[in-house]
DNA sequence: CAATCGTGGAT
DNA sequence: TATCCAAGATT
């Protein structure tokens, strides 16, 4: 029991105990999770917090089981060429996640045989590992003593210890405050466990406090202050940019993909040809962003895409029975290979929209991914 | 430190 | 429809 001076209100620390109790018996369960009690392989752990790195369980699910089907062990993954894992990625987003991933996994079986370290600082220097992942594979993994501080954890320890300060400022105490929490028994449960509160119950509107177990002693309901934590700054305005999107057919109706390059927006994916798309093209001057010469058609209408800190109107151009070289970085692919080598998603709309401008809504449709 | 880097679901 | 934001890392 200590003394809050900012109200004079006394009030009781939150329990590693009272929210393990919570866990054991409303635990969620995920394809990554092991059984209650035991410890799920480092590798499932590694791969599902990678994947979930700012993105929702549900899109996760799918994309974890075909990735472990298809890669059961890190060696596998090691083994495979890039470009296949990242197809396997498309559509998941943050594609540099994928290419870290596939490094991260030659490391491991190259130079540690095929075993994750085992402690955050070790885990911490292989790529695509960051803070919170070091802290959550070393907890989850391996059970040690560390703390995992992702948006769950951030939202329910500055509600439960009342901090107001901003993010990112706020987030040197909240750390603090999370490892003075994590237990000596069950440290990786302790992890679990604050993030199955946070998104279940801590949620960041309508807050479930009633099936809290941390309700006591938490700070920010006893002031009335929940729902406005964790403060953040407010978020500066999306710009729109433009880019063009270059559709191509050959006569034997084969299309031209383009691989990115490896870093920057959608780097290393696969995809029609465009102009830059971060910077904005005006459409009028936008052949000269052309693979080659040939009867571009503007399509009607634009396709729109909301990245997180733009929005891409692109207006689509096609050509069709184009006999020309693919220029370097560029193949022609069938159909078939344009979904089996896998679009992200922002463009894979001006594809559909092409497709369905050519050849009816009925070819747009069958570039959908099929379920496995 | 601040900007960059995707996507889809919830509200 | 607009906004938020989810198991963040990197530069």
């Amino acid at each position: 029991m200590t003394l809050d001076q900012r109200n004079g209100n006394f009030v009781t620390a939150p329990s590693a105990a009272d929210l393990l109790a919570w866990y054991d018996r409303h635990r969620r369960s995920l394809p990554w999770r092991a059984p209650a009690g035991e410890r799920p392989a480092p590798y499932r752990v590694w791969l599902s917090e990678i994947m979930l790195q700012q993105t929702t369980v549900a899109a996760v699910a799918g994309y974890f089981v075909d990735f472990i089907r298809r890669w059961p062990s890190v060696e596998d993954l090691a083994a495979a060429p890039t470009e296949e894992v990242m197809s396997a990625w498309a559509g998941l987003g943050y594609y540099a996640r994928a290419r870290n991933l596939h490094a991260c996994a030659k490391v491991v079986a190259e130079e540690f045989d095929g075993r994750f370290p085992d402690t955050e600082q070790g885990l911490r220097a292989l790529p695509g590992i960051g803070p919170y992942t070091a802290g959550a594979i070393a907890a989850i993994a391996f059970d040690r003593r560390a703390a995992a501080v992702d948006g769950n954890v951030e939202r329910v320890m500055s509600r439960v210890f009342r901090v107001e300060t901003p993010m990112p400022q706020g987030k040197p105490e909240i750390r603090a405050r999370t490892e003075a929490l994590v237990p000596e028994d069950r440290p990786g449960d302790f992890a679990q466990a604050l993030m199955d509160l946070g998104a279940t119950i801590c949620t960041p509107r309508k807050p479930a406090c009633a099936l809290c177990p941390w309700m006591e002693p938490c700070q920010g309901r006893a002031a009335g202050v929940v729902e406005t934590l964790p403060r953040k700054a407010p978020k500066a305005e999306r710009p729109v940019k433009r880019a063009a999107v270059f559709w191509a057919e050959a006569p034997d109706g084969s299309v031209l993909l383009a691989r990115r390059p490896p870093k920057g927006l959608l780097g290393g994916t696969e995809g029609p040809w465009s102009s830059e798309l971060t910077s904005d093209t005006d459409p009028a001057e936008a052949l000269v962003h052309a693979p080659f010469p040939a009867d571009w058609a503007r399509l009607a209408g634009t396709v729109e895409h909301g990245f997180t800190h733009f929005t891409l109107q692109m207006t689509v151009f096609a050509a069709t029975g184009v006999a020309a070289e693919a220029p370097a970085g560029a193949r022609w692919a069938t159909l078939d290979e344009l979904k089996e080598a896998g679009l992200p998603t922002a463009l894979m709309k001006p594809a559909a929209h092409a497709l369905a401008a050519l050849h009816g809504p009925a070819a747009a449709k069958r570039l959908r991914k099929r379920p496995k």
